[in-house]
RNA sequence: GACCCCUUCGUCUAGUGGCCUAGGACUCCAGGUUUUCAUCCUGGCAACACGGGUUCGAGUCCCGUAGGGGUCGCCA
């Protein structure tokens, strides 16, 4: 039989991490079996589940590149199967109706539980087991009429063939549950494997108020898809070698759920950083370049394209995330940049920088061609000279072009500048700390 | 509280009785390369929760303890 996964998020404007992931693995696992992953809205709270809501899950899952199979199914639009599949329990003698509690909020529909042990082998934990003595009926059907999340759950997963069931941790307890109503409903019980949790830097529970607990977080801090994607896939599953950095085709070729952690992991932002930084060295040149004309941009800086080509080209393999962009190329684009106050005390205010400066500005000014040679060439002829030595010449030069004491390598980065630009920087640079 | 689950460096993990004086990655530290920073290279710090068994031999199997987590809704 062919595997089918699903993903059946009910959609709430925001997608939890640790949702994702099931998604995830879902996917990856459907994909590795040749199977196919399917999707299910679990639409059915209507106060929650508005079309931007909707909209939301489908670009985070368009974002991570987690093709679905089929055309996703609408929980909202299933409800009188369920009701329908609730009369059969009913006349079967496998549901009863109560008030449960003495509420008084009329009658519901309670499963009734068939009284016997119940085991299963959870793909990921292994056996699991449950006495009869510690399982009690469940409500299926509210007494306003509405089909409650364990009959709609197991009745679309039925239907829509899902043959392995891949979910949080916080789902073992229901699983015993959902393989009575499977067999109350003569339905094949499917595979369930149950992914542990992730947690917050405290090793506690994520909460929303934990903040990088959604997706878009993550989307928002300037983090690839891709490299999300791989970096949550690794986090609680290995392919059992060392690589870490991998293609789709090789997790999906490596997947296993045997493979899968059973303990709680933790999100290490350090870890993803470092991972976003290796994809995005492996971006494409043009795609790198888009994402930073999109980023500058957005930060409203009206950029020349052709010199700012260059000076992306520049901070190319500097830039560990997208968020990084903007600080990174900023004073390219204003002659207004601010100075690292700190680094002017310390490198430029003292005795002799002024002259130094002088003179890098007057060799500059005399080169007939101005470029990375060139100026690479009459520094390192001027440090001979002169006797100084790198740093004393480097530094305050570096300083007097950018504000501050890191970047991109000087000359490259003078060439792409250009004579007019440097030179009135270096003005500006003396006018402001050395007059 | 009841039921269930989990426990290897700070973090993610490798490890399925001998190949483990426990390997890799991130982070951090030191050295090297470099005009700076980053990269890169080399090296280093750092873990089998604890206690009992079983065994010639246990990180690996069993029991217990401790700690952590999940579930106990007419939420999903």
């Amino acid at each position: 039989m062919k595997v089918r996964t699903r993903f059946a998020p009910s959609p709430t404007g925001n997608v939890h991490i640790g949702n994702m992931r099931a998604a995830i693995y879902n996917w990856l696992f459907a994909r590795h079996m040749g199977g196919e992953f399917l999707l299910r809205v679990e639409d059915t709270d209507r106060e929650r589940s508005t079309p931007e809501a909707i909209q939301t899950l489908l670009e985070a899952m368009d974002w991570l590149k987690l093709d679905i199979d089929g055309e996703p199914l609408y929980q909202s639009t299933r409800m009188e199967a369920h009701l329908e599949a609730a009369e059969t329990l009913l006349s079967k003698g496998l549901a009863y109706k109560e008030d449960k509690g003495g509420t008084g909020q009329g009658e519901c529909v309670i499963f009734r539980m068939p009284g016997t042990d119940s085991a299963y082998v959870d793909g990921i934990k292994g056996p699991l087991k449950k006495a009869a003595e510690n399982m009690q009926d469940f409500v299926i059907v509210r007494s306003n009429g509405t089909p409650v999340f364990h009959l709609a759950n197991v009745l679309d997963d039925i239907e829509q063939g899902v043959t392995h069931v891949i979910r949080g941790d916080d789902h073992v307890e229901n699983t015993f549950r959902h393989i009575a109503l499977y067999q109350a409903l003569d339905a094949d019980v499917p595979n369930f494997a149950h992914l542990p949790m992730i947690v917050n830097a405290q090793g506690k529970p994520y909460s929303k108020r934990d903040g990088d607990a959604f997706v878009g977080d993550f989307r928002e801090k300037g983090f690839l898809g891709d490299a999300l994607f791989n970096y949550l896939a690794l986090l609680g599953w290995s392919p059992g070698d060392d690589r870490e950095v991998m293609t789709r085709e090789e997790m999906i070729e490596a997947f296993e759920l045997a493979r899968c952690q059973s303990s709680a992991a933790q999100v290490d932002l350090r870890k993803l950083t470092w991972m976003n930084g290796e994809y995005m060295l492996k971006l494409p040149e043009a795609e790198f370049e888009a994402m930073c004309f999109e980023a500058v941009a957005k930060a409203g800086i009206e950029a020349d394209a052709d010199y700012a080509k260059q000076v992306f080209g520049l901070v190319r393999e500097r830039v560990k995330t997208v968020a990084d962009i903007v600080p990174m190329v900023g004073y390219f684009f204003t002659d207004e940049f601010d100075y690292d106050e700190k680094a002017v005390r310390k490198k430029l205010q003292k005795d002799g920088v002024a002259d130094v400066l002088a003179q890098v500005k007057a060799i500059f000014q005399e080169l007939e061609t101005f470029d990375e040679a060139s100026t690479d060439k009459a520094l390192h002829d001027f440090v001979e000279t002169s006797g100084l030595g790198f740093g004393a010449v480097m530094a305050p030069a570096r300083l007097a072009v950018t504000g501050i004491q890191s970047g991109p390598d000087l000359f490259p980065m003078l060439a792409v500048l250009g004579r007019e630009r440097v030179l009135a920087r270096i003005d500006r640079t003396v006018r402001l700390f050395l007059s």
